[in-house]
DNA sequence: TATATTTGTATAAGCACTTATATAAATGCT
DNA sequence: AGCATTTATATAAGTGCTTATACAAATATA
């Protein structure tokens, strides 16, 4: 009974913006199933400002299509939802340079993978051998209302999306000395040797018997845990990094229940690992998964930590 | 430099609201340099009002799709211009019972061929080989923005919507009864003899050596005017109608001027014609056209008559 | 160098929708 | 028959756009 179709193709005007509203509302209501504080109408902006890096309301006008004041509120928006900065150029006062916030990054971050899979879910839905728009339109609209759209949705992000942890590969190499830079220069200092060890992890880590293991979310690689050979049947836990865009998705306890798991089957004697105390929240984690704390030896040879921990693992 | 292009299928909604938009700006531009007031959004609750003849603001909110407030006021701008009447249900006094005004069925009547040459038009455009959504819309939204789609619409509207005289069919013999009924019916009254006369034109009119000609508007006939034999070279003009829906495009004008282009092409030697003074505008007309006034014979045929009028075509 | 024009952004008001709610008439239930 | 529920329509307020306009800084022009 629906005449909007049989209106034919004058109807295309109000029929397009029936099912742009449709669509923006389930994606709306995707958004707020996934706990994520985000509207499906501000996705044009910004994306574009986190891809551009940075822009101006006047390029955004342009390459989005919007009129000017449509940008101006969008801006203001996502303003109120801190998602992203405004600076005045200092050479043209008129100007306001437009970035993500640290809120926005991490957010574009952690949309980056959705995004990706809606994207393959619209377009396997809207394609078909139709030749004309409507029925195209008609198509999509179907697989829309009666809920296979969103189904796919949701059944990919619940399998794809999921935290999961890869063992170690030449092409991530690159993961592994950003995310543990970012947090040796944030706590403590970054020494050549360190440098030397993190950007060859095959020489010092692998070779000689280690392991690495990354986290992945979705197509993103997120962190990262090296377990070095201290003798056959004891490894070292060392190198967990996480990005700092990624926090929160608990991929450092998957990567620890990980090392467990790793060691367990392998029938190591043990785990232990050297931190430090400021790191209370990863000390915290340590023992929640069963370390415990030791002396540490005089001779130890990392400067930076004063707390070893160690966990059985032969019962 | 088009970024919503870019931005792949999850700019989706985005875009088709955007071409949408587009697309209803020029529908509307079109009407306006039509001079005919009517706004695009309309469109769908206006044709299906016409289309279903009387209806209510549920059912219209059931078969379009709309919201019910969204309705509800569609059906008051449709009354503020005055293109619909509402009466509320005897039966039930809740309901109210939408149908076309005066003024809404002949803008509808207008409208009618206007939107099968819109839909034509819009439907070449999108149609096409590519079978993804996004490559549809992209195809379209092309058409729109280079105006081809806007330039072949009014091209096909000059060519086909100008009033055009066609010669008798029997397909359209209803309407040479109608449309002289309508007229008789609101200035004088019809008589048996009228409806045998008007219901059989081959009978009385061709056959005895006359002609008929039709005004079609499109698809759509709105006038009609019979020339009968009189004798070898005079033929009288006679049951011109037009269509009430259809008053204002000049039919009868070019209908008059046909008969009289035909009158010089079979080199009659004149043509005349019987009316009545009340119909102030149609003496008016014949006048402009040459015809002049002469004395009516005592025994003259028609009761309704009380003007024969005469153009010489001899010379 | 002063003045006019252009450019970049903001504001105001309007429009076609939306959701949430109100109101009145009709219907169902005991 | 009387009261609760449902149905048909209207109203209110909000939303994401639109057009029209304002305003300030930068640039062109004389």
């Amino acid at each position: 009974m629906d005449s909007l179709k049989s209106l034919g193709e004058i109807g295309l005007g109000s029929r397009m913006k029936r099912l742009s509203e449709h669509l923006m509302r389930e994606i709306q209501q995707f958004y707020k199933e996934q706990h994520i504080d985000f509207d499906p109408y501000l996705f044009p902006a910004f994306h574009t400002i986190g891809q551009l890096g940075n822009t101006t309301n006047t390029e955004l006008n342009e390459v989005l299509q919007m009129t000017q004041p449509a940008v101006t509120q969008t801006i203001n928006k996502l303003i109120q939802k801190e998602l992203i900065k405004l600076e005045t150029d200092s050479g043209d006062k008129r100007r306001k340079i437009i970035a993500l916030s640290e809120k926005g990054s991490r957010l574009f971050h952690h949309l980056r993978p959705i995004w990706r899979i809606l994207d393959d879910c619209v377009k396997q839905y809207s394609t078909t051998e139709a030749n004309t728009l409507i029925e195209q339109l008609t198509h999509f609209e179907d697989a829309l209302k009666d809920g296979r759209l969103m189904k796919t949705i949701k059944e990919r992000i619940d399998n794809e999306l999921k935290v999961h942890i890869v063992p170690y590969h030449d092409d991530y190499k690159q993961y592994f000395y950003d995310f543990n830079i970012e947090w040796l220069e944030t706590y403590f200092y970054v020494e050549d040797y360190d440098r030397e060890v993190l950007s060859k992890p095959g020489k010092y880590i692998i070779e000689p018997g280690g392991h690495i293991f990354f986290a992945k979310y979705g197509d993103e690689v997120i962190g990262t845990v090296a377990l070095m050979k201290y003798d056959d049947n004891a490894y070292e836990l060392t190198k967990m990094a996480v990005s700092p865009l990624h926090r929160g998705k608990k991929a450092g306890q998957l990567l620890m229940q990980h090392c467990i798991d790793f060691g367990l089957k392998q029938q190591f004697d043990h785990l232990m690992l050297y931190s430090n105390t400021i790191l209370e929240n990863a000390i915290h984690i340590y023992r929640k998964y069963g370390f415990v704390e030791v002396p540490v030896e005089p001779d130890s040879p990392y400067e930076r930590s004063n707390i070893k921990m160690i966990l059985d693992l032969s019962n």
